[in-house]
DNA sequence: ATTTTAATTTAGGAATACCTCATTCACTTA
DNA sequence: TAAGTGAATGAGGTATTCCTAAATTAAAAT
C-alpha cells in the first residue's frame, strides 16, 4: 500500500487524467498545493515503482497499476465522504477535507464494513461515483451545464470540484446531484445563464456552470 | 495539535503513568515497538515543548499541557472503537490497531459528531472511561481479578492490555466489562485461578487474570 | 530559423522520525 | 567502596517529503 503522500498523487492524476490525459505537472502542482519541482522529483519515484508513465517535459499517465491504487483510494474517499455526510450529518462542503486524511488511516476491513453499512449508496455526496472493491467506475454521459441548450432539461449529476465556497454557492441555489435544472437562456458572450431549478430561478456564471455536470433529459 | 508520532507517544505516557511514575524510557520503548535510543530522543524533543518533565536516566512525566493533549487523543481513540465496534461491528481484537490510525486523521468537528451519534457511550469497547470533551474521566474503584478474595464476587471493568491474543482469549471465556465473575479458589504459589463467568467456569493462570480489572460486589 | 518565454527539471537543503552501534550512567552486588 | 551489569543516551546514518533557486527544455513568437 502507498503512503499517504504517494496516494494522494496518485489519486489527483486520476481525476486529472479524466480531462487530459497525459497530465502536465504544473497542474498535479496546482491541484495538490505542491511546488512543480517537487512533482517533477515525486514523478520520477513513481515513474520507477511502476505506478505513473513518466515523459519529462510531457507528462504523466497512471499504469494499470497505478490506477488500481487511485481508485481503491477513491472508493475509500468517497465511501468516508458518504458516512461524514449520512451518518454524521455533516455539510457536503466540508467532507472532502475531512475524507482525505480519513481515506489512508482506514484499512480494508474497514473500508468493507463501512461499504456495508451504506449498503445503497453509488455515489458520493458531490454526485461521483464510488467504484466496486473491484476497481469498476460506472460512467454517465454527462455534458456541463453551460453546454446545455437554451430551453433543454437535465438532471444534475455531479459537481467537478469540491471547493468548499463553490459547493456552498451551489447548495444555496439548490444545485445538488438528482436536481431538475431548465436552462431557460444564455447571454451571449459567454455571459451568465438563466437556470430553473425545481421551483426557482437563478443566475449565474460560466465560472460555476461548467463546473456543474448534468445529464440531458 | 502534535504529530502522529508525538500523538502516540504522549497516549503511551499517559497510559504507563497510571501504573508507575515517572515512565522508564524501556517501557516506552516496548509499548511503541521503537527502539530505546529513538524514545530518548522523543522526549528531548517532548521535553523542550514543555509536553513532558524529562529527567534522563530517571524517566518522564506528562506535564498539564501534555496531559490535556493526551486525553484529547484518547477520548478520540476511545470513541473510534466504539464506533468500530457498535457501528461496523468489527470484533474488540482488531478495533485498537484501528483507532489508533483513525483517532489522528479526524478533525474535533468529526470527533464531537461522532460521539453525538455514540451518545451514551462512556468506556470503549475494553471498558475503558472515555475523556469527556473538557478531559474528565470517570475514575471507579478497581482491582485486578487476581486480588479477589476466594469467595468474592466481582463486575468486571476493563481490561489492562488491547493485545489481540488476549482480548480474543478472554471474550472466549466471557471475561467481557459488565460480566460478573465469581472467584471460586486461588491455587497457591501463584498458580491459576477457578473462576465463574455467568453460567460457566473456566481455569485460568495469573498472567491473564491480572490483566482483568473488576469491581468487588 | 532564431529568439523569447513559460513550463519543467536539477541541485542543494531542511524537517521529521526512525535505526544501529558505541558510550555513559545509575544502581546493585561483591 | 569498587566492579560489574543493564538501562539509557549520543553519534552518525537512512528514508520521506517537502522547499527555493538555478538551469534546462519545449513550444510559441518574431
Amino acid at each position: 500500500m502507498p503512503s499517504e503522500s504517494v496516494g494522494e498523487y496518485l489519486e489527483a492524476i486520476y481525476r486529472l487524467e479524466q480531462k487530459v490525459s497525459p497530465v502536465a505537472t504544473s497542474a498535479l502542482a496546482a491541484r495538490l498545493e505542491r511546488s512543480p519541482a517537487s512533482v517533477s522529483e515525486m514523478m520520477r519515484k513513481l515513474a520507477q515503482q511502476e505506478l505513473v508513465l513518466y515523459e519529462p517535459y510531457r507528462g504523466v499517465s497512471l499504469t494499470e497499476d497505478g490506477k488500481r491504487t487511485a481508485l481503491r483510494l477513491i472508493r475509500r474517499h468517497r465511501l468516508w465522504e458518504r458516512f461524514l455526510t449520512d451518518l454524521l450529518g455533516l455539510s457536503w462542503d466540508v467532507v472532502h477535507e475531512e475524507a482525505c486524511r480519513l481515506e489512508h488511516a482506514a484499512s480494508d476491513l474497514v473500508t468493507e464494513r463501512l461499504a456495508e453499512v451504506l449498503e445503497r449508496s453509488e455515489t458520493c455526496p458531490h454526485g461521483h461515483p464510488i467504484p466496486t472493491a473491484q476497481g469498476e467506475v460506472a460512467v454517465e454521459a454527462t455534458k456541463p451545464l453551460t453546454e446545455l441548450e437554451p430551453g433543454e432539461k437535465g438532471l444534475v449529476q455531479y459537481i467537478v470540484e469540491e471547493r468548499s465556497d463553490l459547493l456552498r454557492y451551489l447548495k444555496d441555489l439548490g444545485l445538488v446531484p438528482e436536481a431538475t435544472v431548465h436552462l431557460e437562456a444564455k447571454a451571449p458572450f459567454e455571459g451568465p445563464l438563466t437556470v430553473g431549478v425545481e421551483e426557482e430561478q437563478h443566475i449565474l456564471g460560466q465560472r460555476a456552470a461548467s463546473l456543474v455536470m448534468v445529464k440531458p433529459l
